[in-house]
RNA sequence: GGACGAUUAGCUCAGUUGGUUAGAGCGUCUCGCUUACACCGAGAAGGUCGAAGGUUCGAGCCCUUCAUCGUCCACCA
């Protein structure tokens, strides 16, 4: 790919580049961290989350395959084995809605195809779809490593799913009981409490004549599963009735109903009695659990009465509670209705209403003691995984969120009966197993089946017969919950248990886990949970939580809103590199993006400015430019320059480590542009003899720039520093700050240089001094020139006081450039900053530098007395002397300063 | 009801242990097609850092209170 002739086009087209780059990419092998040069012993590695096989890329993939290319080909580049494991997810409600939906668009359900033939449609749907989004994770320039892609529902993370399960339903972790569950009628399955989404809703406030009391409720028709009411305990009302047992009569015959105590009931909101209906709301379940109370299920799973409800039985729930308020109405038992606000809970998948009720289900234990982990219950190795340091999280305000849901968190139910998913591999004894009952009282777990018992089987693989009786078996017919399987996903796709290829001990536990901040619960806390749990490690050492990316004017994107920003399109449009650079400067850890094409279009100007100081470099290099030896310095805008490209290595370097990923981005666009392009490239024409300068400052500037921008950096550099076929960028090694730092003397010599460069010009461009005036002639003759200079030189004449710098090493560039063609020569300059000098007035900076030193001293006194005092030395801690002494020895220096300034001003 | 975040130029935001004159990009206004780039260059205007107190030699940054907006969590039936 080495070039022949260096000559660039003008402008940079990316839509030439970038499938060609990718393609040398990816048929380079070096994607994969095996094939990588050199010893790389210490591995980088992240997982992606997997996006769902059947879904379209969108903005927020974008970003995170932005922000994880360009960790992975920084480390990479850094000598590190980059790993970053590419993948998709099953998504199991997700997909299996989207293909009931395809489904009833022919008019059919699920029932018409049957078990199996509907998950093999399922199947053939994601074959159809998955390369969609394979093919869009590479037009973002993704250099994951295809060769170890995974797929959330592959045979290999189903091997994971049941080995998890089987273990810890042998650690007693697993286990099957009837409780409370969120049920959505639509997808016909429970979810977990996160998976319920809230949204507020005007319903009526019924009070019903309840016995002795007067009940308010949203839901009539749960009443007649009622077994309690509640009332607090301090409340002077009902202090008398507590523990008392009455009956009520809703039409369906007597309901034994016992008034029970409980702190959890307010007694401001209705009439501060509580009908409690334990088998259809959490909140009753909990205080039924604190009473042993009676259930009694009066909704079924198809969202109607069930046989319990007497007469209301196979009527829909709305129905059920039309009539029923009809009823109790006319036989006088409704006191009153009013209209209120509330929070429906709805189905995160579908929006449906969700109904609770209580279910024979299978449930992860989160508090129970595991053996082979010293002890520990999964909430506490979830908790510890982050309290004790082993897992960072960015932003760290996010920890507190994390523990305070860890803390609160319940057994997860994880038993789905959505058809498609991995399968539950538990199997039943047609002949000696035995199902438990459902326990009359709740809290009653007498009726809960763990290991042990007789025709209940747990294995990795199917079974042929009960091993107990020989009797023929049945598989569970439920599936597990998609976090299940996407709770192991650092681990299942690197080879657990058997680790074949010796990927789990190389690159487990990984670096770090980038997602959003809106799957914190949903999946970070579940890959915690599993992991601690199988592997006694934690799944990564850093999880950097991205934010939201919403539109210009901060909405969320959305198709009713028509703000979306696809981000193939804008790649298309204005490149990829565009693309990824907006969403990467100006983005950080858990706060939100706000995007525009505008923004988008900036940075492909950025792109193209690039291209062109490459262009320009690359003509004015003589020969084939090497860059990779450090030039020796030869003026002083060399040494500046050199100076400032080595500071600017060594901050990159450090943001990036530190997870830092716009500050770097600026860092680099303000040193490129304002920088070499403004000031070094135009001094450059002038001072001429610049080619291993030149080629030293490309070359660096393009491997900085690299993760940020892949495509433009590799394509310059495959036209002009690329030694042969397998030479790329994206393995060039990550640049190292020069020995020689910039020194105080040259900056300051630089800076002074500038203002005099921009004092000229402004001068000019004030006053309308045409090009070619030389500003110094008409010093001499005009007042008004005069007058203006002396006052543009203050700052340089004050400067140049403290500054060595002589101006005639630099006079021919100062002349060219300080304005359109010629305008000034240093000469000049150098009269108004001896005439500005003098006439400016001294007094007021005098004053001012002295009050600093008074300000400075005070300053070294207190921290004189602060460090002279034994108890304080005593007692700090050495960090904190080391840093007092540290500001006394700043201030010292400073003060120093300030005095040599004052004595050059007498 | 709890917790957290935001508030800095017209707009979008930097400002990491408190330290010289608070920065950038966009937008606006002048000027300029100078052979790398008009997807460009030169220059300018624009800020009592949400409010009020406090700590300090010194506060955009630390403390207290308040205001507005936003997010998450929670058992008002």
């Amino acid at each position: 790919m080495a070039a022949e002739h260096r000559e660039l086009p003008k402008a940079y087209d990316p839509k030439g580049v970038e499938g060609r780059i990718y393609e040398a990419w990816e048929g380079s092998g070096l994607f994969n961290p095996d094939n990588l040069p050199g010893e790389r012993t210490e591995p980088f590695t992240i997982m992606m989350p997997p996006p769902n096989a059947t879904g379209t890329l969108h903005i927020g993939h974008a970003m995170f395959l932005t922000l994880e290319d360009l960790m992975t080909r920084f480390h990479r580049m850094r000598g590190r084995a980059a790993l970053w494991l590419p993948g998709t997810d099953h998504a199991a409600i997700a997909t299996n809605t989207k293909v009931e939906k395809l489904l009833a668009k022919d008019g059919k359900t699920k029932y018409d195809l049957g078990r199996d033939g509907f998950i093999e449609r399922v199947k053939e749907y994601i074959e159809g779809s998955r390369d969609t989004i394979r093919k869009q994770i590479r037009k973002m320039g993704s250099s994951c490593d295809w060769s170890r892609e995974a797929f959330t529902f592959d045979e290999q993370r189903n091997r994971v799913v049941r080995e998890m399960f089987v273990r810890m339903f042998n650690d007693g972790l697993i286990y099957r009981g009837y409780r409370i569950v969120n049920w959505c009628p639509r997808c016909e399955s429970t979810l977990a409490d996160d998976e319920v989404e809230y949204k507020e809703e005007s319903t009526t406030l019924v009070y019903l004549k309840y016995g002795p009391f007067t009940v308010a409720t949203t839901r009539p028709e749960t009443k007649l599963g009622d077994t309690a009411v509640a009332v607090h305990p301090d409340d002077v009302r009902y202090k008398d009735m507590i523990g008392q047992t009455f009956e009520v009569d809703f039409g369906i015959g007597l309901q034994q109903i016992r008034v029970i105590a409980d702190e959890g009931v307010d007694m401001e909101f209705g009439t501060g009695v509580v009908g409690i209906t334990p088998a259809h709301s959490a909140v009753d379940f909990a205080m039924a659990e604190r009473n042993q109370l009676p259930m009694k299920k009066v909704i079924g799973e198809d969202g109607k009465m069930t046989a319990l409800a007497g007469k209301y039985a196979g009527l829909p729930v709305n129905e059920a509670r039309a009539k029923l308020v009809k009823e109790l109405k006319s036989k006088g038992l409704i006191e009153k209705e009013e209209e209120m606000s509330h929070k429906l809970s709805m189905c995160y998948r579908c929006n449906t209403a969700i109904e609770p009720l209580t279910s024979r289900q299978w449930f992860v234990d989160v508090n129970r003691p595991v053996e082979s982990r010293r002890g520990k219950t999964l909430k506490e190795m979830s908790l510890e995984a982050v309290r004790g340091g082993g897992i960072r999280i960015l932003p760290e305000r996010f920890e507190k969120v994390y523990f305070n849901w860890m803390e609160n968190l319940h057994d997860w139910c994880v038993s789905r009966q959505i058809w498609f998913g991995h399968r539950i591999p538990v199997w039943y004894c047609k002949s000696c197993y035995v199902e438990k009952g459902a326990p009359e009282r709740v809290g009653d777990t007498s009726g809960y089946e763990r290991a042990g018992q007789s025709g209940l089987i747990t294995a990795v693989d199917a079974p042929e017969t009960c091993p107990d009786c020989g009797g023929e078996i049945e598989q569970d017919v439920d599936t597990l919950d998609t976090w299940f399987s996407s709770g192991t996903w650092t681990f299942s796709t690197l080879g657990w248990p058997d680790d074949p290829k010796g990927d789990l001990k190389k690159f487990h536990p990984t670096q770090c886990l980038e997602t959003g901040y809106d799957i914190l619960f949903f999946w970070i806390a579940r890959m915690i949970l599993m992991t601690t749990y199988a592997l006694d490690e934690v799944p990564f050492e850093t999880v950097y939580l991205h934010g939201l990316v919403r539109d210009e004017e901060g909405r969320k994107m959305s198709k009713s809103l028509e703000n979306i920003i696809d981000p193939l399109d804008v790649a298309e449009k204005y490149g990829t590199d565009a693309v990824r650079l907006s969403l990467t400067i100006g983005n950080s850890p858990g706060n939100d993006l706000r995007m525009s094409e505008d923004k988008i279009a900036y940075y492909r100007n950025f792109a193209n400015k690039l291209w062109n100081i490459s262009r320009f470099i690359l003509l004015n290099v003589e020969g084939r430019p090497d860059g990779t030896k450090v030039p020796e310095p030869k003026t002083l805008a060399d040494r500046w320059i050199l100076g400032r490209l080595s500071a600017v290595i060594t901050s990159v370097t450090a943001d990036i480590e530190a997870y830092n990923f716009s500050r770097p981005g600026e860092t680099l666009r303000d040193f490129t542009w304002n920088e070499l392009a403004d000031w070094y490239l135009e001094i450059a024409k002038v001072e001429g003899d610049k080619s291993e300068m030149l080629s030293y400052l490309l070359l660096n500037v393009l491997k900085l720039w690299h993760p940020f921008m892949p495509f433009v950096t590799e394509e310059i550099y495959q036209l002009a520093f690329s030694g042969d076929e397998r030479d790329f960028l994206m393995v060039a090694e990550w640049p190292r700050p020069s020995e020689s730092n910039l020194d105080g003397e040259t900056n300051n010599g630089m800076i002074l240089l500038q203002e005099a460069v921009v004092a000229a010009r402004n001068i000019r461009s004030e006053l309308g001094i045409e090009a070619g005036r030389k500003l110094d002639e008409l010093f001499v003759r005009d007042d008004e020139v005069a007058r203006r200079l002396t006052e543009q030189f203050k700052n340089i004449a004050s400067l140049a006081r403290f500054s060595q710098v002589s101006l005639s090493d630099s006079s021919s560039w100062m002349t060219a450039i300080s304005g359109a063609r010629t305008t000034t020569t240093s000469g000049g300059i150098q009269l108004a900053i001896t005439i500005a000098g003098d006439n400016i007035d001294q007094s007021a900076i005098k004053e001012k530098k002295e009050k600093e030193l008074e300000d400075a001293r005070k300053y070294a006194d207190t921290q004189h007395r602060k460090l002279d005092n034994a108890d304080f030395v005593a007692r700090a801690p050495a960090a904190v002397i080391e840093t007092e002494r540290r500001k006394l020895a700043e201030v010292e220096d400073r003060i120093t300063k300030l005095e040599d300034q004052l004595k050059s001003l007498r």
